[in-house]
Order: C-alpha cells, then sequence, then structure tokens
DNA sequence: AGGCGTTCCTGGGGGC
DNA sequence: TGCCCCCAGGAACGCC
C-alpha cells in the first residue's frame, strides 16, 4: 500500500530521469487507467511535450509540463518503473508511457485500482488535499485544530486526505501507538502533549520511512531496491506479537473499515467521559 | 457533519 | 491436491 514515503520513494527514483523527457505517447492497456481524460486530450495537451518537473502532492505522483500535470495515483498495488532491454512488460501493466528517446516507464497495477489523471494545474489535488505533514507549513497549531475542529473518529479523521494528505493504514498505526493514543479516540478531546507527541511521531516516522525508502517492497527492475521500513515497524502487520513498549500481545481490531493493530496497555481512548484520565 | 456500507479488482489464504 | 469462498484496502459515492 503505498502511502506518502513510499510514493516518495518513486518520485526520488523516477524523478532525475523523467526530467526533459518528451512524450511519443502513453498507451492505455486498461481501459479504466484514464480517469479523466481521452485519448484526444492527450494529444492535444501531452504528446510531443516536454517533462519540467516530477513531485510529489499526498499519495500522488505528479508530472509537470509546461502547461498540464500529470497525476498518478497507485492506489494499493501500483507501481512504476522503467523498462530497459532486459525485462517485458507485465500482464499487469494498466499504461505505457514512451518517450521520444525510445525510453519507456511501465505503470504496473494487479488490483486496477490506480490511475492516472490530467489536469492544468495542480490546484484541483490541492483542492481536495489537506497539508503536506513535512512542509513547514504544517505547524502544531495547524494539527491542533485540525484535530480539534472535529468530533470524528481519529483514525478515520487522519486517514482523511483532505485534512492531511499522505498517510494510510500503516503510518497511522505506527503514528497512533507511539503516541499511546487508541486509533477510536475522539479527536478533539486528544490532551494537548498527546497531539503534540502525535505530530511529532508522524513527522518523525514519514521521514525515517522515507530514508529507508519506505515499507511496501517496491520491485524496481533497475536496482532491485526494496523498502527497508518494513523492519522499523512497531505494530503494524504484528497481530499477537509482545508490544515492544509492555510486552503485552498485540491485538487487530477494525477501525473505520480497516485493519488495525493497537496495544491495549499503550494505547488509551480518549472520549469525553475520559479525556482526563492517563494511561497506567 | 460524520459514520457506514458499497464499489472497484485480483491474488492469496483458510477451510474442507 | 484442488476448489471455493472470502478477505485485503484507498478513495469515491450514496444514504441515513
Amino acid at each position: 500500500m503505498p502511502e506518502l514515503p513510499e510514493v516518495q520513494t518513486v518520485v526520488n527514483y523516477i524523478r532525475p530521469i523523467l526530467i526533459g523527457e518528451k512524450v511519443k505517447s502513453i498507451t492505455p492497456l486498461w481501459p479504466k487507467v484514464f480517469h479523466n481524460f481521452s485519448d484526444r486530450d492527450l494529444q492535444k495537451k501531452i504528446n510531443g511535450e516536454k517533462i519540467i518537473e516530477v513531485l510529489r502532492r499526498g499519495k500522488f505522483i505528479v508530472i509537470q509540463f509546461k502547461k498540464v500535470i500529470m497525476a498518478i495515483h497507485l492506489r494499493m498495488t501500483g507501481k512504476v518503473y522503467y523498462l530497459n532491454k532486459n525485462n517485458s512488460i507485465s500482464k499487469h501493466t494498466t499504461a505505457l508511457f514512451t518517450f521520444e528517446s525510445k525510453n519507456q516507464l511501465v505503470f504496473d497495477d494487479v488490483r486496477k485500482f490506480g490511475r492516472l489523471y490530467l489536469y492544468n494545474s495542480l490546484e484541483p489535488l490541492n483542492k481536495c488535499l489537506g497539508p503536506e505533514p513535512l512542509s513547514n507549513d504544517f505547524s502544531l497549531d495547524l494539527f491542533s485544530e485540525l484535530l480539534k475542529g472535529r468530533k470524528r473518529n481519529t483514525k478515520a479523521l487522519l486517514l482523511d486526505q483532505s485534512i492531511l494528505a499522505g498517510l494510510g493504514n500503516i503510518y497511522v498505526d505506527e503514528s497512533l501507538w507511539k503516541s499511546g493514543i487508541h486509533p477510536n479516540s475522539i479527536s478533539n478531546v486528544i490532551p494537548a502533549f498527546r497531539v503534540k507527541k502525535l505530530y511529532k511521531n508522524i513527522k518523525n516516522i514519514l521521514t525515517d520511512a522515507i530514508n529507508k525508502n519506505g515499507t511496501t517492497i517496491i520491485d524496481f527492475s533497475v536496482n532491485g531496491e526494496s523498502g527497508k521500513y518494513t523492519n522499523d515497524l512497531q505494530i503494524y502487520n504484528r497481530n499477537k506479537l509482545d508490544c515492544f513498549h509492555c510486552k503485552n500481545k498485540i491485538t487487530k481490531i477494525r477501525v473505520a473499515g480497516r485493519g488495525t493493530h493497537i496495544c491495549l496497555k499503550c494505547q488509551k481512548i480518549y472520549n469525553r467521559k475520559n479525556k482526563n484520565v492517563e494511561p497506567t
């Protein structure tokens, strides 16, 4: 499940090679992969155009051209990699980018949820996405306001891309565990010191994960590098194993429709009744 | 407003 | 071994 660190890893990988490339064609091998545009739009707006910049916004990979942007969302199983002489496109390829240099970029997606988007600018993405957790604009005050301004299940809120952009199931579980907050806590009654912890942990965990090329195994055909943050996971995917803090067994529950890993001893539920009670 | 169920997909795991 | 069923999940959407 590519989240912010995994998408950043992909961007770091493809950016230096993509910049300066001119698009010859983009072939949809799965018809639904073009989300909001047609072949004709491509011919008018992308084909022959040069790639100026490649960046990340939330979980989107953004390829910037002079007048338009193409956004790629990997959803759960999407992968982007270069095609070289030694490999062939897999049967799960949903789109194939061909450049005038004859280089080719593959968009591979087993479950076919990933999509390509065409926009005139970043604005449509900015409109539906919250702040970047690693940007300077994302202050503790802003984060506190986001939590206090709503009476919502905390995990659901952190997964909501319009509130905060880039977190997914893995990093929400990790951040909440490290901050001692139960995912079913109500966002507006979490005490300030816990909010501060959560704020710092989100930043630290994401930064750490980026430095280790993320968690999801990314099978690049060129350099074979895979995400090393897998070894650093403290709570995610550790159902029935010992909590690293208190040695209690980790449990798996459902929160906001997602499989959720928690330590019942370390993570405190905050709601109206017990907001002043601290964990033992 | 927010919670919840449904939809999109396929590989893989559990049960028999 | 084989087969069937169901589950995993990010985000959009409709409903309550």
